[in-house]
DNA sequence: GTTGAAGCGGAGGTCTGCCTCCGTTACAGT
DNA sequence: ACTGTAACGGAGGCAGACCTCCGCTTCAAC
C-alpha cells in the first residue's frame, strides 16, 4: 500500500464506517450502486439499489443522505482507481502511456452514462475528482506534447471531454469503440510534417 | 419545394393531422417536446410538455400514444432537416462538404442528450432515420474517401457514432465543442504520407 | 345554418420512487 | 457477560408522473 497523493483518495477513505456490519453494508451499497448506475444511469432507483445490496432503504439513506452523495462516492472510487493506473503506465513511451491510460478510462468506467453530467458538476467531490484526474493524466499528456507526439493546440480538458464523450456513447461492440477512440486519438497526434 | 427521397420524410409528413385546430396543437406539441427533450433528455415529463404546448394531456396522448411515438416524431423531424442540408453542401470540396455537414449535425441537433439511445433503437422509425442519414451523409463520406481525403479503415457508422458522442457531450462552450470535433475529424483525415 | 364526427381537456385512479421515523437488533468497550 | 450506543430496516405518508375516460367544444362538409 503506497501513499495516495490524489485529493480524491482521502475522500474515498474517509467515508467508510468503522463498525463491522456498517462497513459491510457500505461496501454492498457501493457495489450495487455501481451496477445500477451502469444499467440505468444516474437516475437509477435508490430503493432498487438498497434491494440489490440486501439492506433496508433506511441504511442507504444513513450512509448517503442524497442521491448525489451516493453517486459521488461511486464515481470517486472509480476516479481513484484510474489515478493509480496512471502511475503504472508512466514508464512506457510517452504516446503509448497516454493512450493506454485513456483506453483504460473508457473500458473501466462503469458509470459511463453519467460521466457527462459529472464533468460539469461544481460540488467539492467532483472538483476533487477532476483535480485528481488532472494530476494523474495531465503529466502523461504534457510528456507526449514535449516529446512531439501530441499536438499543442488543445488542452487536457479538451482531451478529457472528447474521451468522455466517446466513453458515454453506445457502440455496436467493444471493437468499434476501440476503433473510434483510436481514430479520435490519431487526431490528437502531431501531424507528420 | 423539391421531392424528398429520404424514407423519413414520408413518415414526417404523414403524422400531421388535417383539421386546423388539431394541426396547430400537433405543431405546438412538437415544439414543446423539442424544448423539453433538449432540457431534460428523453425522460422529460409528458404532462410538462402538454403544459408548455398549452394543450391538455389527453391531446398529447391522442397524437402520440406513447412517449416513444412523441420522441420519434421530434427526432425524425430533425433527421429530415439534416438530410436536406446534406444536399445543400454537395457542391463543395469533398472534405469540406463532409465536415460542414457534421458540424451542422452537432450544432443543430437539439435532442442531443437522447441521441445515444436513438442510435441503438430498432423500431421502424429509428431504422428509417438511420437509413436516411446513411443515404444523405454516406455519399459525402465516400466521396471524401475516393478523393483521398478520408481514411478508408473506418465506416460511416463509426464516424456517425463518434460525432454523436461528441454531440451528446457537455462542453464549456461552443468553441470547445468545435475545437474537439475538429481534432477528432483530423483523425478521420488521411494521414499525410 | 345544420349536424355529425373529430378533437379537446382535465379529473382521477394507479403506480412508483423519495424520504422520515422509530421500534428492534447487533456491535464493541469494559 | 453487560450495556450503552450506533446501526438496522421497512412501514407509511408524500409527490409526481402515467394514462384512461367521457362530457364538452369546434370544425368542416353539405
Amino acid at each position: 500500500m503506497t501513499a495516495q497523493p490524489f485529493p480524491v483518495s482521502e475522500i474515498v477513505a474517509a467515508q467508510r464506517p468503522h463498525r463491522k456490519d456498517a462497513a459491510r453494508n457500505y461496501d454492498a451499497l457501493i457495489t450495487a450502486a455501481r451496477e445500477a448506475f451502469a444499467e440505468h444511469g444516474a437516475e437509477a432507483s435508490l430503493e432498487d439499489i438498497a434491494r440489490r445490496a440486501g439492506v433496508g432503504i433506511g441504511t442507504l439513506y444513513r450512509n448517503f443522505p442524497t442521491r448525489r452523495h451516493l453517486f459521488e462516492s461511486v464515481y470517486a472510487g472509480e476516479v481513484n482507481d484510474l489515478c493509480r493506473v496512471a502511475g503504472q503506465v508512466a514508464d512506457r513511451e510517452p504516446w503509448e502511456a497516454l493512450t493506454s491510460w485513456l483506453h483504460r478510462f473508457v473500458d473501466y468506467t462503469v458509470t459511463k452514462r453519467a460521466i457527462r453530467e459529472a464533468m460539469d458538476d461544481e460540488s467539492d467531490i467532483f472538483l476533487a475528482c477532476r483535480e485528481s484526474m488532472y494530476q494523474a493524466g495531465g503529466p502523461l499528456f504534457e510528456r507526449a506534447q514535449k516529446a512531439g507526439a501530441a499536438r499543442t493546440d488543445l488542452n487536457f480538458d479538451d482531451l478529457l471531454r472528447m474521451v468522455a464523450g466517446i466513453t458515454a456513447t453506445n457502440f455496436l461492440d467493444d471493437a468499434q469503440r476501440d476503433r473510434v477512440l483510436g481514430v479520435a486519438l490519431d487526431g490528437v497526434r502531431t501531424p507528420a510534417v
